[in-house]
This record gives C-alpha cells, sequence and structure tokens, in this order.
RNA sequence: GGGGGAAUUCCCGAGCGGCCAAAGGGGGCAGACUGUAAAUCUGUUGUCAGUGACUUCGGUGGUCCGAAUCCACCUUCCCCCA
C-alpha cells in the first residue's frame, strides 16, 4: 500500500487542491511539503502530534518535510475558527515558545542531511515592507474573496479586526517564500487551515505561473463532533511538565468506545491490517484497545520507559496492589502536620485534589474520598503524621490517585 | 460623523431597589449503576468559618437606610444611518 492510500485508509485527508497529482507526488517521494506551527503556546499539544505524525509517515515514504515555526505569524495571530481575538504575545513570548516547539518537534522528525529543515517565517515576515507589500503580494489578493472564506465566517458576527485580518496574506506569503526559496510544492495542515492554505496556492499561481498543492488533515473529532484532545481543564499537552505521561495515558485510556478505532487509525503507527483484525475484537475487549491506543501513543510521545511506567501505575490502580511508585506525589513538611495529625480538608487542598476547603469538604461528604482504601466520611477527620510518614494514597472518585508523603 | 442597544458568577442566559451569592440550561465535580466506556438517575457547583461573615454582577464615582437593579462619566462590543 502506498502512503497516500495508507493516508486515505487511516482516514486522514480531509482535503486536497488535486487529489490525482498529490498522490503521484506523494507515493514517489517528490513532495517537498511543509507544515507551519503557531507558538501560541509554550507546548506542542495533540492538534500538532497528528500533524508531526503525518510528516514522519510522509518523510518515511521518502518526502521531504519544511517545518516552519511561526515567529513572524505569531506576531498577529490566526483568526481562522476563532470567536475572539487573540491575545497578543509579546516578542519574548514568541520567541520562547517557538524554542520549545522546535525542542519537542526534534523528538519526532528527523533532521539534518537532508531529511528535513526546519525555517522560522521571522526571518523574511519581520522585515517585510508594508508599502511593497502591498504592491507585491496585496494587489493578488481580492477582499472578496477573502470575506468569503470560511475561515473568517465565524468572526463576521463578532467582528474581525484589520489586524487578523491580515493572517491569511502572511501565510500565502510563506507558502509562496518557501516555494521560491526552498522549492516547496506543497502545505499541509489542519483543516481550519483550508483556506488559508489555498490562498498560499493561489498566490504562488499568480506570482510565478507555477503549480504547488495544499492538502489537509482531518480533524480528531469526537463522537459528539468536538474535538478531542481537550478536558476541561485545557489541552492535553506533550510537555510532560504540563500534562504527565501518567495524565496522558490516562485520557487515551478513557476515550469513549465510539472514538477508540478512529484514534488508533488517525493517531498510531500500527499497521493498517492489524487495526483492522482489532476492530473485530469486542465487548470486554475494547477495553484493550483502549490500552493499546494510550500505551502506544504515550510511547510515541514520551517513549517507552514512560509508557511502560504509565501502564503499570495504571494496572497497579485500577486492578488492586502493585507498583504506585509513579503516582502523582505530594511531599508535605513537617509543620503542615499538627500535634494529632492533619485534618483531611487541609490535606486535600494541599494536594491540590480541591481548589478550595469548600470543595474539599463537599468530596468528603458525598464520600468521594478514601485514604488507604478506607472511605473518610467525617469532614473532621486527622490523618496521623506517623501514617504519612510512611506514604498515604488518597483517592479521589474512581479515578483519581494520589500519594502523600514526609 | 449621527442614532440605538448590550456588558451578570466556568459558558449561555434570567434577574421587580430590599425576600440575590443571584432562576434555568450547559459544563465540571461527587454518589448509584457499570467495563477506568456510554446512557440514566441523585447530590453539588463564590470564599472563609457550619444557623454566620466576607468578596462578586465591565470600570469609576454618585443617589438612597439599602443597589446587579436608579444617575453621571469612562471602557469595550453589537446594530442602524452616513
Amino acid at each position: 500500500m502506498n502512503i497516500y492510500e495508507e493516508l486515505q485508509a487511516r482516514g486522514l485527508i480531509a482535503q486536497v487542491t488535486d487529489e490525482k497529482e498529490i498522490r503521484e507526488l506523494v507515493n514517489t517521494g517528490g513532495a517537498r511539503f511543509y507544515i507551519g506551527f503557531d507558538p501560541t503556546a509554550d507546548s506542542l499539544h495533540v492538534g500538532h502530534f497528528m500533524a508531526l505524525c503525518l510528516m514522519k509517515r510522509l518523510q518515511m515514504a521518502g518526502n521531504k518535510p519544511v517545518v516552519l515555526l511561526g515567529g513572524g505569524t505569531g506576531f498577529v495571530g490566526d483568526p481562522s475558527g476563532r470567536t475572539d481575538m487573540r491575545q497578543m504575545m509579546s516578542p519574548e513570548t514568541i520567541k520562547s515558545n517557538c524554542d520549545k516547539f522546535l525542542k519537542q518537534i526534534g523528538k519526532f522528525i528527523e533532521f539534518g542531511e537532508d531529511k528535513a529543515i526546519v525555517v522560522n517565517n521571522a526571518d523574511w515576515l519581520l522585515s517585510l515592507n508594508y508599502i511593497e507589500l502591498l504592491r507585491e503580494v496585496g494587489a493578488c489578493f481580492s477582499v472578496n474573496n477573502m470575506l468569503r472564506a470560511e475561515c473568517y465566517k465565524q468572526r463576521m458576527e463578532k467582528g474581525l479586526s484589520f489586524f487578523e485580518f491580515n493572517y491569511m496574506i502572511m501565510q500565502a506569503y510563506d507558502f509562496y517564500y518557501l516555494n521560491e526559496h526552498y522549492g516547496c510544492n506543497m502545505q499541509f495542515g489542519g483543516d481550519d487551515q483550508w483556506s488559508n492554505m489555498l490562498a498560499g496556492t493561489e498566490l504562488i499561481r499568480k506570482k510565478t505561473g507555477k503549480d504547488a498543492f495544499a492538502m489537509t488533515i482531518t480533524l480528531l473529532l469526537n463522537s459528539e463532533g468536538k474535538k478531542m484532545g481537550k478536558t476541561a481543564k485545557g489541552a492535553v499537552w506533550l510537555d510532560p511538565e504540563k500534562t504527565s505521561p501518567f495524565d496522558f495515558y490516562q485520557y487515551w485510556r478513557n476515550v469513549d468506545d465510539a472514538d477508540v478505532m478512529k484514534c488508533i487509525r488517525m493517531l498510531t503507527f500500527i499497521p493498517v491490517e492489524e487495526i483492522a483484525e482489532m476492530d473485530k475484537w469486542e465487548d470486554s475487549r475494547i477495553n484493550e484497545k483502549k490500552e493499546v491506543l494510550a500505551y502506544s501513543l504515550t510511547e510515541l510521545v514520551h517513549g517507552k520507559e514512560e509508557a511502560d511506567k504509565a501502564k503499570a501505575t495504571a494496572a497497579a490502580l485500577f486492578s488492586g496492589e502493585g507498583d504506585d511508585s509513579n503516582m502523582p506525589t505530594t511531599v508535605l513538611t513537617a509543620d503542615m502536620i499538627g500535634e494529632d495529625g492533619i485534618g483531611i480538608i487541609d490535606l486535600l487542598v494541599a494536594c491540590k485534589l480541591a481548589s478550595s476547603r469548600g470543595e474539599a469538604r463537599r468530596l468528603v461528604e458525598q464520600g468521594g474520598i478514601s485514604v488507604n482504601g478506607e472511605k473518610v466520611a467525617n469532614v473532621n477527620h486527622k490523618v496521623p503524621a506517623s501514617l504519612i510518614a510512611e506514604s498515604v494514597k488518597i483517592k479521589k472518585g474512581k479515578k483519581v490517585f494520589h500519594k502523600v508523603t514526609l
């Protein structure tokens, strides 16, 4: 199976500008493609992960990836699919985020020799001259067409500043620039980038008469149509400091039944034949699928060692005794504990298992807390220092475990 | 440039000058049922102390015994006209 067919089989391809040409280009390793990453946060997330995996798949098929860091576009911010304006970031933040991105990307993509390159659009965007740009590039764009673009639709209701409106032009210019200077003939990106990407192929056509191509990756949506990789607390990050490998593992371990196969297909490198086989697993084996998914992704992102740890920890927690050494842990200092121990409320707050004392109280009152396997029902319950000295396991609800030591 | 409207707790969205920490829904959290799933049902959802206190309703001042509710100014957004 060729790479293009594989991408299709995995359901990764959302839209393409020219299926025939792209299939040919990609399957023969003739694509020099780029994907842009805007430094909107200090860590990559699941959406970026999909893009990186796509890069890797294409790289393995002999195509050459160009990683574009949005050190310049980050100054503006993409309004696509947003209902409000992004917060403007300081140059320092942008720079620092770019550095962090690069570090994480290095774990997935092999650079060096002729394998892949990294560029930063700050290098050419920041020094552009306004009037010159208007004459050279602005003349190629029709505002009428731009306003029709899907990516601005949501903003037509809430308001769109001229500032952000220019984002599309910058992205189009990037493609044009990379086409001219690096021979980039293709751009990939999330499906929400489609209009921006098309703007790029059009600009290239108008300026040079050459054809360039674009392809978008299907957004990973759950069965309810919401973006995956998000929790109530925010995104699922790839940075272990922001989302621990255990939490990362648990996120995928807990996906809906309805979404497991899709995730496996789109996110893992498990061969499609094997996936077809897994698709037949039913009932209780559905949980096996989830374990495969969680393990496989944790391994890709955090390495085998961390994946093993996360899996072992999960097994220990959910099916009896075992290795709990990787459980999230809070170390208390002696002065937090009184003569007769520390109150359960204070303990929960100290471990950040509750954000306020009121919430902690409620958890206890509703029977959601147990210490070393024993349910705590009394709000005034004290945990003696001697017990904490030999480490105490707190369970909040069904799935949140926490260890406390001195 | 002119005219009109809006800003409420995580989100949406009610809210007579006192009975408003503020309806309702969503989301979150917990309990029951389960498969670390979904669906369903129940409780809960500002902070601190347990019959109370304190801080919230875009911002700043004011009227009043008393304001999310009235007035002035400011900020932001939306709509109509140019």
